[in-house]
DNA sequence: AAACCAAATATTGTCGACACATTTAGAGTT
DNA sequence: AACTCTAAATGTGTCGACAATATTTGGTTT
């Protein structure tokens, strides 16, 4: 029931040298870049991002905050590394989340934002027949549907915990692991009974969809996982 | 099913200055001394603290990681303000996380720490007789039995979540609005219920159960928030 | 008196240096 | 050669100073 200007820009745009260099180690660290587990050297990095300590110190505190790494006093701050048991405790926090999400949405995304959704559903539906199991273009597709419908949540904490922390670290283990998805085609199936849920302004089911479909992905994760 | 160690203390006990100052400024930011809505003067609290601002920015920095300051570029940080809608968005994400909490907790708990809880929860009916309407140690013991749920619930996760950033921000909440319950006996009454789901190990139930606990807190507190 | 502009002041962002802790390297003993 | 102890070297925690950006002050114009 909240209305927020659609312009609601009096955010001032300064990009300080701090945010940068959280960016650009995020994704270093995400994408593997900076291996998994390994220390991060102060002294090192400053000099090779040509920065003071200082203001690195301050993006690896950020860095930090989100899990990315952990810091041990006196000792310096690692890279965190990943285990199937973490990836399994990320699941539940998601479907916990992105469940009441979806309920959420259900109730306060507009009109316009649902239709708009339904366009962007059909384009995979659409993409997924032509590339025949390249499963990029649904991995990107799978992140922005559930992006949006995070969004839709209008619920400000919920849309940080997720977009802000919980997907940078998901999409750490999907590069690490090489994490691909055998069920395109069942995951846009899911999509749309979801979809279909939130246009019926049905919050009990969109909530129900969406933990089983956290759950379908979950157990194809840990299948993939235990063959290897 | 993870077993970790009952000592599991190979972390160094050193305690940092930046450490202190988080500890500090987040106490006094949570119980209202350092007025919410203010501003934060980096000189003038490094001067009060007798520290150096450096330490105090690192402090500050994980003081906004917790949601309880906001920073913008060039312009400083300000305490949060609380808002109604704010509130409600907070018990809509410890709706999900305890709910998925207590349904964990069913299934991971240990019998010990299960009994233990039941131990601390008659001290609370005692209570609850002795001294009618006092609602101070009712407050104090419905955090202690959330806290315990959420620890039982084995995800560590999830426990960052709640107890290092949640509950920091509800306590904030509680001291400046004044949030007395005036339901101990019934808050009593479904922890009581929550409780006996756990021991039965029905993780369904207890997720229920915790769900509609926390919404009945959260309709409690939305009524003694109109009546003022 | 209200509104605008410019200099002065205060605050934040960034840096380099020092103090202390940890790790590594090397000498000496068995 | 393995072990212990000490000293050098490296790394983190903390500080004070400078540069860039906001805010305040005070004067000028209408």
């Amino acid at each position: 029931m909240q209305n927020q200007h659609p312009t609601e820009n009096n955010d001032p745009v300064t990009i300080t040298l701090t945010d940068r260099l959280f960016d650009t180690l995020q994704r270093a660290i995400v994408e593997g870049e900076i291996q998994s587990g390994s220390k991060i050297s102060e002294p090192e990095l400053a000099r090779q991002h040509g920065v003071s300590r200082g203001s690195l110190r301050e993006a690896i505190g950020r860095l930090e905050a989100r899990k990315l790494v952990e810091r041990k006093p006196n000792l310096g701050a690692r890279v965190v590394t990943l285990s199937y048991e973490q990836l399994i405790e990320i699941y539940q926090v998601r479907e916990a989340l992105e469940g009441m999400a979806a309920r959420l949405a259900a109730q306060n995304m507009s009109d316009r934002e649902i239709a708009e959704l339904q366009t962007l559903l059909n384009q995979h539906g659409r993409q997924i027949e032509e590339v025949h199991g390249e499963a990029y273009f649904q991995k990107q597709g799978d992140l922005d549907f559930h992006y949006r419908i995070v969004q839709g949540s209008k619920n400000r904490h919920l849309i940080g915990l997720l977009c802000n922390d919980l997907y940078h670290l998901l999409r750490m283990y999907r590069f690490q692991f090489g994490m691909r998805s055998k069920r395109s085609g069942q995951a846009y199936d899911e999509h749309h009974y979801l979809l279909n849920a939130i246009s019926a302004r049905d919050p009990e089911m969109a909530e129900l969809l969406m933990r089983q479909h956290i759950r379908s992905s979950r157990r194809n994760v840990e299948r993939m996982l235990l063959e290897n």
